[in-house]
DNA sequence: CCCTGATTCGC
DNA sequence: GCGAATCAGG
């Protein structure tokens, strides 16, 4: 591959949104993220300006003042998202196969909250007749959760979503997942069920 | 270990 | 000009 003009462009427009090299380098593909990298030194770019950077590197600059309108939530790259970007989230996370059904109460104490103005959130697919060994499992690593958002999920990440992707509450456990599945141990052990997990299950 | 960008240097 | 290898760091 080498770097056409759309490329290159197509780098210098995601680089200055702040998405990492490695992203950049994915999303055009037959390149590594080294090569992307000394690209953008070559473009003489390798300073950032007009967005926010930060995705995991570093590039903490003196944030003057200036209150945002987004509050806490957290830090990472957001490019453009000036309004909450929860909601979407779950839509693109490409972990809906399985029945997500995250019934375990402990971890969030405000949940019978109200819901905004959103939808009347999609039917529970029914969720389950699964494992109460499972269930308990999983509200343990819900505590241990790494609660990321979106874009800080990886290959390597648990993709399962926890809480309402309608309220604040909400992310995605984030804990390290099963080599070659989107989920970590005891989201693999709920979301993955036998033709007939409980059903007749003798012991 | 995962990931980030920065530099070097043979091609 | 290119990018793998390497470096430096979170």
């Amino acid at each position: 591959m080498s770097w056409t003009d759309e490329r290159v462009e197509l780098l210098k427009k995601m680089w200055s949104e702040g998405q990492s090299a490695s992203q950049i380098a994915k999303e055009l593909g037959g390149v590594t993220r080294n090569a992307v990298i000394g690209k953008v030194h070559r473009l003489g770019l390798s300073n950032r300006t007009g967005a926010e950077a930060g995705a995991a590197g570093e590039a903490e600059a003196a944030p003057a003042a200036a209150a945002p309108a987004a509050p806490a939530a957290s830090k990472p790259a957001a490019p453009s998202t000036p309004e909450q970007p929860v909601a979407p989230a779950a839509a693109t996370a490409e972990a809906a196969e399985p029945a997500p059904e995250t019934k375990a109460a402990p971890v969030s104490p405000a949940r019978n909250k109200i819901v905004p103005a959103g939808q009347p959130l999609p039917p529970q697919p029914s969720a389950n007749e699964i494992s109460p060994e499972a269930l308990a499992k999983v509200s343990e690593v819900e505590k241990k959760s790494k609660k990321l958002t979106l874009m800080e999920l990886t290959e390597r990440t648990c993709k399962w979503p926890v809480g309402d992707p309608a309220t604040e509450d909400f992310w995605f456990c984030g804990l390290p997942a099963q080599q070659g599945k989107p989920y970590c141990e005891a989201h693999v052990g709920v979301a993955f069920q036998p033709m007939s997990s409980r059903r007749d299950r003798r012991r």
